[in-house]
RNA sequence: GGCUAGGUGGCAGAGUGGUCAUGCAGCGGCCUGCAAAGCCGUGUACAGCGGUUCGAUUCCGCUCCUAGCCUCCA
């Protein structure tokens, strides 16, 4: 997007709601304790992810003074009121309710199935603000002591940084009702009707094995988790895998593809003779189908496509310097995506340790090459055939020493 | 039950009103001492039934199935 547009990147931070009170509360420890060291886990995560950080990242408990004016203008406006301490938002106030979500209000307050706080006029009403007891941590409101509910922060943060109207709202779908719903509902009738959102881009999510993951499910992948066992790049363009909009299901079999994906696109790379890794942005233009397909609605699958195009082309030429050239275009339309950036032969080296078994294997290999040189293939293939029983793969390179990976 | 998004070849996954996705796997060939990697070739794929059209996987309707949300979790 930075290509065409100025752009600002705010990613919200909710860092004071129930659960995390409930946290706190376990450990005894203050709010700020248990939001610090999931944010700071989190941030690591993304980064070995190659997820670009925001240009800023606003928070709720910095944000609050924002948050109790938000409410002040929706009071003012007849949007919202006040009852036992709390702020409701009035929700058959705002005609456009349900537009976002597809759903009709009436149908919803009609099955509402949740119990109806008592002081609710609708049920559909949703908490703009809320009590807390000694307890719990609070800020002075004209409502007495509390703290926002959730969703009116989102809405306070962006006007805050981003002003009334913002051009591209994400999230993952399972946000459009009630958070997004709300958040429109919120900040139109808070900037007296003016669009809060121009487009809004909603990810499909992430299921393990053809299931949600859930925490009730006890399926939870944690990105950390995963980079145990895989390599950022392979678990970002897993991720990439499918179009963002689509559910994407995590498989075993889904990683060690990725893994092949990756082999191909280096492995062209280093037999176009690409050394080093790539730190700033490559000065080759990157190929306009990888660039046409990102500006389409951020069709990654279509993107990765492209990027195999020039790896067989890059492939198939013999002339040196064509092969070069593709390959380099290759690896700029690899960063676009945040892939291809790392050194091609330290790729495939990756996991290999000095010393222990994979010396031993280094010694294995050197002792099958010189049988091969002495043209003794039958104890050559011997050892060949030892290494394939250990999941090593040997790849013989004509006039030089032979290569080895472990096979994906 | 309501709303939303989907059902594409063995698997994953784009896309389109009328020749090609792409990756993995399979099969045949080239290369190789043999392999691996790579290259070339190879698949009556578009849930079902109707309709619109000269022509539909692509548009419309209905049916069946799946996922998500409407509730926890995130």
């Amino acid at each position: 997007m930075r290509r065409t547009y100025t752009l600002t990147y705010a990613r919200n931070v909710t860092d004071v709601d129930d659960k995390i009170n409930d946290a706190a509360a376990a450990e005894g420890a203050p709010i700020g304790v248990i939001t610090e060291r999931y944010l700071k886990a989190f941030h690591a995560d993304l980064h070995v992810l190659g997820v670009a950080p925001p240009d800023i990242e606003p928070r709720v408990t910095q944000t609050i003074p924002q948050i109790v004016r938000m409410i002040e203008r929706l009071i003012a406006a007849g949007h919202a009121y006040a009852a036992e301490g709390h702020v409701l938002f009035d929700v058959p106030k705002y005609a456009d309710y349900g537009h976002l979500s597809g759903r009709d209000p009436d149908e919803m307050i009609a099955g509402a199935r949740v119990e109806v706080a008592p002081y609710k006029k609708n049920p559909a009403d949703f908490v703009l603000w809320k009590p807390s007891p000694p307890a719990i941590v609070g800020w002075d409101s004209p409502w007495g002591r509390g703290r926002p509910g959730w969703h009116i922060e989102c809405s306070a943060m962006a006007e805050a940084h981003l002003g009334d109207t913002i051009d591209i709202h994400g999230g993952g779908v399972d946000l459009v009702f009630p958070h997004h719903e709300n958040e429109v509902a919120q900040s139109t009738c808070a900037h007296g009707g003016q669009r809060f959102a121009r487009y809004w881009m909603h990810n499909g999510l992430v299921q393990a094995n053809g299931e949600k993951m859930s925490k009730s499910l006890g399926n939870v992948k944690l990105i950390k988790d995963l980079l145990v066992d895989h390599g950022g790049e392979t678990v970002r363009l897993a991720l990439l895998t499918a179009h963002y909009r689509q559910p994407l299901d995590w498989t075993d079999q889904l990683v060690r593809e990725t893994g092949q994906k990756l082999d191909r696109m280096y492995g062209a790379l280093r037999e176009a003779g690409i050394t080093g890794a790539l730190a700033a942005p490559p000065s080759v233009e990157p190929p306009a189908a990888v660039l046409a397909a990102l500006e389409d609605d951020l069709n990654t699958p279509e993107a990765v496509a492209e990027l195999f195009g020039l790896v067989r082309a890059a492939n198939r030429t013999t002339d040196a310097s064509e092969k070069r050239a593709l390959a380099e275009s290759l690896r700029a339309g690899g960063w676009l995506l945040g892939l291809l950036a790392a050194d091609p032969v330290a790729w495939f080296a990756a996991g290999k340790a000095e010393g222990g078994e994979d010396a031993e294997i280094d010694s294995l290999v050197a002792q099958r090459d010189a049988l091969r040189r002495d043209r003794n293939f039958k104890e050559a293939d011997r050892i060949r055939q030892e290494l394939t029983a250990r999941g090593i793969t040997i790849e013989d390179v004509a006039g030089g020493p032979a290569r080895w990976r472990r096979t994906r």
